[in-house]
DNA sequence: GTAATTGTTCATGT
DNA sequence: CACATGAACAATTA
């Protein structure tokens, strides 16, 4: 469940389950999960190795080998990791496997292959390379502002931009736009430079209230649209307007007509 | 069978 | 160049 929020939570899952721990073997389940980097340079780059620290920018997250490179994940839509010591505790799409010097194991599990394993000896310079904009938790009022003024077109597919701001997909920019009021479909040009301020806050109050409950949408506030976000969802806020979706660029926009006016 | 799914990238058209 | 759209990638569920 890989936006910003479930990035974090398993950055800080790896945080305090593998890291300073002797990787002894790596298996490449399924090669095509690995992305710029070929099957032996990823095992010989970390094997005999331990990871010391991770870095999170936007839904990537970087793993640091104590070799000096940089373990790349993205967990794309079905990406996720886990820590056991018992093999048949292994999930069922384990695409990379690590097995540590104490006979425990961590997997970077992806059923639909959308997600991805890469390294780099930099990530700054990835980053750079890539266009990755700043974490939607880093980007400041000012850098936002500016850089959303820059652009045109419906307001949902800017927030979810990975080059203007990362970390934001289709689950948050919902709850975001919610709790900003604001129409999926509305028009950069038609929102208030007081909106966007007002948008620029509830950018870190939704996601730091997502990372506070876990990322578990279950035990999000009652005021927010997440956890009505279904089929016959009602709007949290009266529990009587039906929530309506509409398809922005190929993807479920849920909205409540009252509270968002276009 | 059809449509849907928390993501990204590419091609094409405006 | 900015934006919209559809397809592709792949697996599973309603």
């Amino acid at each position: 469940m890989p936006e910003l929020p479930e990035v974090e939570m398993y950055k800080q899952y790896i945080d305090s389950n593998i890291l300073n721990k002797l990787i002894t073997d790596v298996r490449v389940k399924h090669p095509k999960i690995l992305r710029d980097i070929s099957a032996d340079s990823l095992t010989s780059m970390i094997s005999g190795s331990k990871i010391i620290g991770t870095k999170r920018i936007g839904k990537y997250l970087f793993l640091q080998s104590d070799s000096g490179e940089w373990i790349i994940f993205h967990f794309g839509m079905t990406g996720t990791v886990k820590y056991f010591r018992d093999k048949k505790d292994e999930p069922i799409h384990t695409r990379v496997l690590i097995q540590f010097k104490n006979d425990s194991f961590f997997a970077f599990d992806c059923q639909r292959l959308f997600g991805f394993v890469s390294a780099t000896p930099s990530v700054e310079e990835y980053i750079s390379q890539k266009n990755i904009g700043p974490d939607a938790l880093v980007i400041s009022k000012q850098e936002f502002l500016k850089k959303i003024n820059k652009r045109s077109g419906k307001i949902k597919p800017v927030l979810m931009d990975q080059h203007l701001l990362s970390g934001i997909g289709n689950i948050y920019a919902d709850e975001i736009l919610f709790q900003s009021r604001i129409h999926p479909e509305h028009k950069i040009c038609d929102i208030s430079q007081h909106k966007f301020s007002l948008m620029y806050s509830l950018i870190a109050e939704v996601l730091n209230t997502a990372i506070d409950n876990k990322a578990q949408f279950t035990a999000y506030p009652s005021h927010y649209l997440i956890p009505h976000r279904m089929k016959d969802g009602v709007c949290p806020l009266n529990q009587i307007h039906q929530l309506k979706t509409t398809k922005i660029n190929g993807r479920t926009s849920y909205f409540c007509p009252i509270h968002q006016r276009k």
